[in-house]
RNA sequence: CCCCUCGUAGUUCAAUGGAUAGAAUAGGGCCCUCCUAAGGCUUAGAUGUAGGUUCGAUUCCUACCGAGGGGACCA
């Protein structure tokens, strides 16, 4: 219908040129808008306005030239002009009500559009560290990411979404030492625990499963392992203290044994995050291993590819990346004296895997603490020849906890956190990635868990879900009234359909498809959150204004039809923010 | 000190540079002999401060104030 618009806006100035009244030189940016305000028609532009000063006119005299020289179209029913200058056009109820012939006919494929033409998108989120459950701080980052994979698709990209399993770092072994104490435990071989070790009970759960399979195997004494140690926090240094201790375990345990440990740990709380999410309907077509990179020599590849394009000097007995050349604040180092790599160098070969499997576009999505890792990722990418234009950071704000007044401190190392899990079962599913991707992600955001817990109808998502049941309800009783809905007999008589109300609901309908696209290009599924919630609305003021159920057949097939539609676009956007669309509640 | 994000009704959030800044909740007043009142109607209430850019600024730029987060040969 924009299309229409902006065509016969056309047309007018180019008969406009013709006669002379305009210059053949003069360029018009069209632009047309859906109106906010009815009385305001249903489509404006705003070209008499941008025209105004190259026309040398006012912008009013422009508009009435332009109006007075539109094509006739039976879909217009009227145009007018308003304020400075704004041309506002009418759409008939005709054309309006077409958009339910589509919708029906596309069911759930309404709304899908061809704006990613196809390109391969990837989407990295959550990557949180396998050391511990998920807490309500990864929510955020998982409900849009995988709200955004949604939809994207719909909006005609092929994406995929991957997990970045950070399994190779220290705090890997810090959790692997922590299983291992709490594990000697359980064979009476106690000592005091270390001050940076995984607090969380879910260790200790890891540590029991672990003695249910091997028994004795990784047993050795207290004082074996405590021999020496260097002293924890407060009196001494706790980094150290924790470090003696993993060297002690691989010392102790051996290649094969250590490995053992570290699996336990590794594949246990993977499974779990795995689960976890797939609970919170969030999954992902790959979970990618950062200890994969290394086995495959990556990170040495990628920094030698660094090298051979002079980015790369030596300084201290370290490897530097010259980042600074790139825009970064200070120069990175990507291999420490010592000889291991550091994380930023697995970054970097990561990405460089990441654009070597021909993705047109990589979407991170970061937690805010990240933000200072934009520069020099994107330097390294442009360093070895990529277009680092192709790698888009969304960065997502912190939630910060309420519960009441009162602030809840989140600490993963201390075990002190709110899993995302505890969010699912006091909050539910719906509610927790309805409410997360209602806000955009740059807006910092509060959440308070009384509210959420205390009364879920503060939750708009059940208003939503409630208009989707009641239509769902309607229909299916239709035979306690002996009553029946013809979809063709309603589609033969959508002329019925004058009411304010259902003009309003179907002209709302008819923008589903571009609140898709605008939402996909901007990557903000929060648009279409707000849409959903404007479309319950619609229909619920429909519903109470007047009767479905009624003995004129024609006009209630029309209104059954017009309902029915609303149930489909409704759940078809429920659909993709991974909310349910239930039938009844 | 430097960098990033954010400041909008009492509160939680919207608003491709456009017309009278929208919702939701909380507060006033109404609507169930009627398809689900988890609903509807109605009323009242907001752009942190000061400049700038222009036909027009919540939106873009600068400074300040306030909130959150960063600034390792940690991950």
């Amino acid at each position: 219908m924009k299309q229409l618009v902006v065509s016969l806006i056309e047309q007018s100035i180019a008969t406009l040129k013709q006669s002379g009244a305009f210059d053949t030189d003069l360029q018009a940016n069209i632009q047309v808008e859906n109106t906010r305000d009815k009385q305001h028609g249903d489509l404006a532009s705003n070209v008499a306005l941008t025209l105004a000063k190259a026309a040398r006119r006012n912008p009013r005299e422009i508009a009435q030239m332009i109006c007075d020289h539109l094509p006739a179209a039976t879909e217009v029913s009227k145009t007018e002009i308003a304020g400075p200058g704004f041309i506002n056009f009418f759409i008939s109820q005709d054309a309006t009500a077409t958009v339910l012939n589509s919708i029906l006919e596309l069911g759930d494929q309404y709304g899908q559009c061809q704006v990613g033409a196809d390109q391969h998108v990837q989407i990295e989120f959550v990557s949180a560290n396998p050391t511990g459950p998920l807490h309500v701080g990864h929510g955020r980052g998982a409900a849009y990411g995988a709200s955004l994979g949604n939809l994207l698709s719909a909006a005609g990209y092929k994406v995929q979404r991957e997990y970045y399993v950070n399994d190779a770092g220290r705090q890997m072994n810090i959790l692997a030492a922590s299983v291992w104490l709490r594990y000697l435990a359980l064979e009476g071989e106690t000592m005091p625990f270390p001050s940076n070790g995984y607090q969380g009970e879910y260790v200790k759960d890891i540590a029991t499963a672990l003695h249910k399979r091997v028994g004795s195997n990784l047993k050795h004494s207290a004082a074996e392992v405590s021999k020496d140690l260097p002293a924890d926090a407060p009196e001494g240094d706790k980094e150290a203290h924790i470090d003696a201790i993993i060297d002690r375990a691989q010392q102790l345990l051996g290649d094969e044994n250590y490995q053992l440990l570290f699996a336990a740990g590794l594949d246990s709380i993977r499974d779990d995050i795995k689960d976890d999410l797939a609970d919170f309907n969030v999954t992902f077509d790959n979970w990618f291993s950062e200890r994969s990179l290394s086995q495959e020599d990556q990170i040495e590849r990628a920094i030698k590819k660094l090298q051979d394009n002079d980015h790369i000097y030596e300084q201290d007995g370290a490897l530097w990346f010259r980042s600074t050349a790139f825009g970064d604040d200070k120069d990175r180092v990507v291999k420490r004296d010592n000889g291991q790599t550091t994380y930023f160098a697995s970054d970097i070969a990561y990405h460089l895997n990441k654009f070597e499997r021909g993705f047109d576009t990589v979407i991170n999505i970061w937690g805010a603490d990240h933000h200072g890792y934009i520069t020099r990722v994107k330097a390294a990418l442009t360093a070895m020849g990529l277009d680092a234009e192709r790698l888009v950071v969304k960065l997502v704000q912190f939630a910060i906890l309420y519960r009441g007044e009162e602030r809840v401190p989140m600490s993963t190392r201390s075990g002190s956190f709110v899993t995302l899990r505890e969010l699912r079962d006091e909050v539910g599913k719906d509610a927790s990635r309805f409410f997360y991707v209602t806000r955009k992600t740059e807006q910092h955001m509060d959440f308070d868990l009384e509210l959420a817990k205390s009364d879920s109808k503060d939750n708009p998502v059940y208003y939503i879900q409630y208009a989707h049941a009641r239509i769902c309800t309607i229909l299916a009783k239709l035979a306690v009234e002996d009553m029946t809905w013809d979809q063709t007999q309603g589609l033969a008589n959508l002329q019925l359909l004058s009411e304010t109300a259902e003009i309003d609901l179907m002209q709302q309908l008819a923008l589903y498809p571009e609140v898709i696209a605008s939402a996909a290009l901007a990557y903000e599924p929060h648009q279409v959150a707000h849409y959903l919630r404007d479309l319950a609305g619609n229909f619920h003021t429909y519903y109470n204004a007047h009767r479905m159920k009624i003995d004129d057949a024609a006009l209630r097939n029309a209104r059954l039809t017009l309902s029915s539609a609303t149930r489909q676009v409704l759940a078809n956007g429920l659909q993709l923010l991974g909310v349910a669309a239930p039938e009844r509640m």
